[in-house]
RNA sequence: GAGUCGGUAGCUCAGUCGGUAGAGCAACGGCCUUUUAAGCCGUGGGUCCUGGGUUCGACCCCCAGCCGACUCACCA
C-alpha cells in the first residue's frame, strides 16, 4: 500500500472533497485504493459504465440453493445481483461467489459465454465489486449449485478493498475480528462478518414480534418527545442540549415515562412506545449512552397485569424468532416458559442471603450493607439498605425469570404502595442471569403522593446526582386525574441479548456509541 | 476508576539471545475453459501505536502517554 497508512486512506475516504481532488501525494498513489481507482478509469474507456442506475433482480441465492430441483430442470433464466466476495480467475473461464440479501452463490462466468469484452471486464473486476448476472443453474463438476452466466454487468466498482474472511465446513480464516474496527466500521462487518446479518435482522424481528402481540390487544403506537424541558421517570444523568431559538435548555429524555403516562390522563387508554432513551453515564458489556426501551401503559389495570403481559412478550418473541422458549445467555441455559418465578424483596434476601431484613433494626441493616461492600447516596435509608442489600447479595443469584415484588417506597416515587404494607410498592422487576430485563408498576395516580414523592426525589438532588428536577407540569397532568393504571418497561437490547446469545449490548447494537477516531 | 492482555503489511498473525522484519490471504504481472479457505508461477508492499530513555545498535529492554479488548467497580 505504498507508505499509505490508514489513516490516509480513511482520510480520503472521509473527506469528499480528497476524492475530487484527487489523492495527488506520492505517498497515496500506489495505494491499492488508488489502483482501483486507476480501473474505473479504464472501463470507463471501455465505455462501461462502473455506476449504473438500475438492474432488475428476480431470484436470490438462498432460493436458487433451496429450489434448485425446479432451478435445474425448468433451466429458467435468473438474474441475480451482489457483491463479489471470492474469485477463481483462470483463462477463458471463471468462478466467483457473490453474496446477496440471502447468502452466497457461486457463479461460472465462461468467455465463450458473455463474450470478450465482457470477460476482459470480469477480469479487471475486484472482491467487493457489485455485478448483476443472467444465466441458468446447474451443478458444477464438484457438485455446487452455481449459475452458470451468459450476460454479466458491473453494478458497483469497489474502490476501498474488503477484509477477505473464508469459510470451509463452518470454519472461518482471517476473520475481521478487531472488534474497533467492526462497530467503527458495521457497513464492512456487516458484509464480511458470518452471523451479524442475523443477529440484526432477529433483532427487527424480536421488535416486529413486540409490536404484534402489544397491537393485538389494542396497545396504540405513539411517539413522544426526544427533546425535553425537564427530564424524569427514571434516576440518570442526562445528556444536554440547548435550543438556539428559544435560547433554552432541552435535555434528552432518559425515560419514555412522563410522556406516556400524560397520554393514559388524556385518554388513550393503552399506549406503547420503543424508543431510544439517553443517559449520561459509563459504558460497558451492558450499557450504551443510548439504548432502546418498549414502555407500555394500560389503564384500569395494574402490576399484576403487566406481569401477564411480560411474560407473553418473551414467550411469544422466543417462540417467534427461536422456535423454541430456551435460551443460552451468560453461558447458562435459561427457559422462559411461563409461569415465572414471583418472590418479594424481602423473602428473596432471606431464601438467597438468609437475611431476615423485615426483623432487623436500622443498624443491622446499615451493617449488612456496609458488610456487601455497598453505599448509600445521601446517608442511610432502611428500604434504600433493603435495596442495595437485594441488589448486592440477591441480584446475581437469580438465573432462570423471576418476578421481583414488594421493593421498598423509597426506591420510586412513581408507584403505589401495596396496599397490605405501605412501605413496599406494588412493583415488580424481572431478573434473568441476574441482569434486569423488566420493570413495572402500579402506577402512583394519588396527585398529592405524586407532588409529595416527586417533590422530595428533587431535594435528594443534593446529595444524589441522578435525582431529576420537580416536574410541574407532569404533576399537575396527574392532578387532572390519571386513572388506575399499570406500566411496564423493558429493555429492548438486552432482551436482544438474551434472544440472539451475545453476550455485549454492542453487538446489538448497528452503530455502539465509540470514541471519535 | 482498578487490574489483565494487546497495538507489526489491506486482513489474520509470527518475530528466537537486542543486530532496523516474516507467513498466509489480498494486491500487481504471467499461465490457464470446472474452481471452491488459496488454480499454478512470479513480484511488489512496513511511521513495528506515539514520545522519551538505555545501548555501538531497540519491534524487542525501561519510563510516560494514546487507543482498544476483557474482567471488576459504578449504573433504578
Amino acid at each position: 500500500m505504498g507508505g499509505c497508512s490508514r489513516n490516509e486512506s480513511d482520510r480520503a475516504f472521509n473527506c469528499p472533497h480528497h476524492i475530487q481532488a484527487g489523492c495527488t501525494g506520492m505517498e497515496d498513489s500506489n495505494s491499492l485504493i488508488q489502483i482501483r481507482k486507476g480501473k474505473i478509469k479504464e472501463i470507463r474507456e471501455m465505455n462501461i459504465d462502473p455506476f449504473p442506475y438500475r438492474y432488475d433482480v428476480t431470484d436470490h441465492s438462498r432460493a436458487i440453493i433451496d429450489g434448485y430441483d425446479s432451478y435445474f430442470e425448468s433451466q429458467k433464466t435468473v438474474s441475480v445481483a451482489g457483491r463479489i466476495m471470492a474469485m477463481r480467475v483462470m483463462g477463458k473461464a471463471s468462478f466467483c461467489t457473490i453474496q446477496d440479501r440471502d447468502g452466497r452463490i457461486q457463479l461460472y462466468v465462461a468467455e465463450n459465454a458473455v463474450g470478450q469484452e465482457k470477460y476482459a471486464l470480469f477480469k479487471k473486476l475486484d472482491l467487493g465489486d457489485i455485478i448483476g448476472t443472467k444465466g441458468t443453474v446447474k451443478k458444477s463438476k464438484t457438485g455446487e449449485i452455481t449459475v452458470f452466466v451468459s450476460e454479466m454487468d458491473l453494478l458497483t466498482k469497489n474502490i476501498r478493498p474488503l477484509p477477505v474472511v473464508k469459510e470451509k465446513d463452518g470454519e472461518t480464516f482471517d476473520l475481521f475480528s478487531d472488534k474497533e474496527l467492526r462497530y467503527r466500521n458495521r457497513h464492512v462487518d456487516l458484509i464480511v462478518t458470518p452471523g451479524v446479518k442475523e443477529t440484526f435482522i432477529k433483532r427487527i424481528k424480536i421488535i416486529k414480534s413486540i409490536k404484534e402481540i402489544l397491537n393485538g390487544k389494542d396497545f396504540l403506537e405513539v411517539e413522544t418527545p426526544v427533546l425535553q424541558p425537564v427530564y424524569g421517570g427514571a434516576a440518570a444523568q442526562p445528556f444536554t442540549s440547548h435550543h438556539n431559538a428559544l435560547d433554552i435548555t432541552l435535555y434528552l429524555r432518559i425515560s419514555l415515562e412522563p410522556y406516556l403516562k400524560r397520554l393514559i390522563v388524556g385518554g388513550l387508554d393503552r399506549v406503547y412506545e420503543i424508543g431510544k432513551c439517553f443517559r449520561n453515564e459509563g459504558l460497558d458489556r451492558t450499557h450504551n449512552p443510548e439504548f432502546t426501551m418498549l414502555e407500555l401503559y394500560q389503564a384500569y389495570g395494574d402490576y399484576n397485569d403487566m406481569m401477564a403481559i411480560t411474560e407473553e412478550i418473551f414467550e411469544k418473541t422466543a417462540l417467534a424468532v427461536n422456535g423454541t422458549t430456551k435460551a443460552v445467555f451468560d453461558g447458562k441455559e435459561i427457559d422462559l416458559k411461563t409461569p415465572w418465578k414471583r418472590i418479594k424483596v424481602a423473602d428473596a434476601l432471606k431464601e438467597y442471603a438468609g437475611l431476615d431484613v423485615m426483623n432487623m433494626s436500622d443498624q443491622d441493616l446499615d451493617a449488612a450493607v456496609d458488610r456487601a461492600g455497598g453505599a448509600i447516596k445521601g446517608g442511610f435509608n432502611r428500604g434504600l439498605a433493603i435495596d442495595k442489600l437485594f441488589e448486592l447479595l440477591v441480584e446475581e443469584k437469580l438465573v432462570q425469570p423471576t418476578f421481583v415484588t414488594h421493593q421498598p417506597v423509597e426506591t420510586t416515587p412513581l408507584c403505589k404502595p401495596d396496599r397490605d404494607d405501605d412501605r413496599f410498592l406494588q412493583r415488580f422487576e424481572l431478573f434473568i442471569c441476574g441482569t434486569e430485563f423488566a420493570n413495572a408498576y402500579s402506577e402512583s395516580n394519588d396527585p398529592e403522593f405524586q407532588r409529595k414523592t416527586l417533590f422530595e426525589q428533587s431535594l435528594r438532588r443534593e446529595v444524589d446526582d441522578e435525582a431529576p428536577p420537580m416536574d410541574e407540569n407532569f404533576v399537575q397532568a396527574i392532578e387532572v386525574g390519571m386513572p388506575p393504571t399499570g406500566g411496564l418497561g423493558i429493555g429492548i437490547d438486552r432482551m436482544v441479548m438474551l434472544l440472539t446469545g451475545e453476550s455485549s449490548i454492542r453487538d446489538v447494537l448497528l452503530f455502539p456509541t465509540m470514541r471519535p477516531e
